[in-house]
DNA sequence: CGGCGCGTTGATTACTGTCAAACGGTGTGG
DNA sequence: CCACACCGTTTGACAGTAATCAACGCGCCG
């Protein structure tokens, strides 16, 4: 549902994370962003059209939902609010997948011209949202290797942690607790397993005390043994970026 | 081994595939690289080390090698000549796995402060790398999907055909026959099965007639078959960049 | 009340890993 | 030349993990 058009919120301070100048970042100060709300399920970016605006989330969870080759389908990352959803869609003609709103979700949409000027006129932002783009690459790479080598449990408890660490970076969780939009059905479709297979594997994590998850809220008592438990390292999902570019164009 | 410093060969190639136009190309004919040589699983970019340099692959095959947390290996892409290997080095301080050789392969490097010349000198240049970096991580997206869904015999059948379609493109199959560097332990790594799992998938696709697959030769009867036993689609592996770029900055 | 989404359970089957061993080719040293 | 070791491949038997099929319970909402 469109909420209308407002200066973008989001740009500025994701510029700001990225360590981008004052100067460029007054420049990104009253860009035009389109706004809209989406419910569970629905598609806030479809992989079969091209794009000409590149979205941030600002609430909620979202899935790049894929097709599957033998007609399943797949989750091959999940965004969390603050990520630049489909910066990708800029530079390459085709999207391989749609981006869907899991439980009641908040994006802005900013015109790919915008961008467009934006990178052209600022070699600090252009590097910013290229990096931006290289460590969705380097996620992805990992979570490759992860659905290659774990099992459920242990799987199913490293995307929890990556989660718990993602939203507590935008002060979305809180001493081990937050809000757990993802059903069990979704949690299969993003480990891959079926959803009984899901709900099997959370038993034993429960059963060993790693974590609660009821209704909507995940609490995880002993943050530090459930990462222990799947192997979970800050390091695998937080890449930094190299410092070279602050010098402004 | 090094073999010496020459003008890169493959960076004007690269340029000249991705649309780049003949001004930015010229800039890029003089630039120096350094060759280098590496046997059967030497290393060729270390993930703990940050490099100054990003390289391009010039002959042969090598992985994405990525330990795994609880302690196995594992691979999240396979790369091939002509791709460049590790420009997302130009922009995050870290890497998260090695790049090994497999079989014998030679690669070029390129400086880091070159590239970024490049880039800031040329809007065609920085935007072509940009996106040669999403084709990447598009691709990576399609792994993680697939590593979750398929079953060993499928998902084995569909990074053969990834390869041999790769491969055609820079023109190293044909017919449906290429060198296969791989190993069944690396194919094992590749897919997160275990190298007895991947021979006995593989004679079932040799007893239905999908594959030849005898020492380092690989020889697909029937490529549209076995792209239909697997769901194989040029569309996934293959992403058309986007051409509002093409205008010299 | 009845339907639906979500979570749960049990029984059974299919897929994959593990352990242990053997085979064939290749290169090396005696 | 042969013995030997090594690597990649192959085989068999068995154990563990996950998918499938078929229900059932529970809460929410029309």
């Amino acid at each position: 549902m469109n909420v209308g058009t407002q200066p973008s919120q989001f740009l500025p301070l994701f510029l700001a994370r990225a360590g981008v100048g004052d100067a460029a970042r007054r420049a990104a100060t009253a860009i035009p962003a389109r706004r809209a709300t989406f419910r569970d399920g629905e598609v806030i970016v479809r992989g079969a059209k091209r794009p000409t605006e590149s979205c941030l989330l600002l609430r909620g969870l979202a899935v790049r939902r894929h097709e599957a080759p033998r007609g399943g389908s797949g989750v091959s990352a999940i965004c969390v609010p603050g990520d630049f959803m489909d910066l990708h869609s800029l530079l390459l003609e085709t999207l391989e997948h749609d981006i869907v709103s899991i439980g009641g979700t908040a994006a802005e949409f900013i015109p790919h011209e915008t961008l467009v000027s934006l990178c052209d006129a600022h070699r600090q932002i252009r590097y910013a949202l290229w990096a931006e783009t290289l460590r969705d690459a380097s996620a992805h790479r990992v979570w490759t290797v992860l659905a290659g080598t774990m099992r459920a449990p242990e799987r199913i408890a490293h995307v929890i942690c990556e989660l718990e660490y993602r939203l507590a970076l935008v002060g979305l969780a809180e001493a081990g607790n937050f809000a757990m939009p993802l059903t069990q059905a979704d949690m299969a479709e993003v480990t891959g397993f079926t959803a009984i297979h899901v709900n099997r594997a959370l038993q034993e994590l429960r059963g060993a005390g790693l974590l609660e998850w009821q209704g909507r809220t995940v609490h995880l008592p002993d943050v530090d043994r459930l990462r222990a438990f799947c192997g979970f390292e800050v390091s695998h999902v937080a890449r930094k970026t190299a410092k070279w570019f602050t010098k402004e164009s």
